[in-house]
DNA sequence: GTTCCTGCAAAAGCTTTGCAGAAGA
DNA sequence: TCTTCTGCAAAGCTTTTGCAGGAAC
């Protein structure tokens, strides 16, 4: 789950994508920050330090970032946009109360879909949601 | 995958929810147009018959039945929620190109999620993204 | 010097809210 | 009759677009 901020810089620069101050902000924001993200916290947790920095600007980078591959958006609820700098295989577990996202390990290829034979399968995500233990603890104390 | 309309009824005044017309409608509207709809959708599928139908109580009724457990919402893409009257288990595929969503049939409880543990969950949804066999076809001809 | 990126303002799209009148139980 | 629902208009949010100036290469 650990990513690699020189890495990330490395891919951009094979996909000539170019290295903006705001785009490696926002890539080093989401690396140091993995909570899932929506566009707008990202904004929020860096315009103190990148004053200039305006929300187009947080969203053409993400867009950029996603369709080279290097992000993951996450569509779980609320009709908002979340981003994961993780691509590699975990599910994402939504609590309900806190509206936190968690990460949970799956083996995704063990997921058998018979019925789509003959689909070209590019992505696969895996939503729970839910209560997680520390809701359910403050929970049971009201 | 099958929905029967009067079981649905019944459900309804189970939970005290008023049997209005449009209500019925947008009830109906979903058990015949299996499909995923967007709100939008239902209501262009509808204002003809119902002309007085408004966009708002096409969702308010959208929200109730969800509530009542009676739709599944889907969260799949494109910040725009889709509507599921089958609540059993199964996944949900989305054509990149056509923008369909198929089932598939998916053994959920298989999935193991050792990190979950003492999480309480509600919900799972699986999703995945890809091209479908009809466009595989109709890309190739070009 | 080119090409691509930024950021402002405005627009677009989906969904919710407030509220008076209407309909269901 | 009492409660809930409908539907209009307006507002709220998130995200996108157009475009002129600026930065990256």
């Amino acid at each position: 789950m650990k990513v690699d901020f020189e890495e990330l810089v490395t891919e951009l620069k094979n996909k000539n994508i170019r290295l903006s101050h705001q785009r490696l902000k926002v890539l080093e924001y989401l690396t140091q920050n993995y909570t899932h993200p929506t566009a707008d916290q990202i904004y929020n947790g860096l315009h103190h330090e990148v004053p200039t920095l305006s929300k187009t600007t947080v969203y053409n980078t993400l867009n950029s970032l996603a369709e080279a591959g290097l992000v993951r958006t996450i569509n779980i609820e609320d009709n908002e946009i979340r981003y994961d700098i993780s691509t590699g295989d975990h599910g994402h577990f939504k609590c309900k109360s806190c509206r936190k996202i968690y990460d949970f390990e799956v083996d995704i290829n063990s997921i058998k879909a018979t019925d789509l034979n003959g689909f070209e399968i590019n992505d696969k995500n895996i939503y729970f949601k839910g209560i997680c233990p520390q809701c359910q603890m403050s929970n049971k104390e009201k």
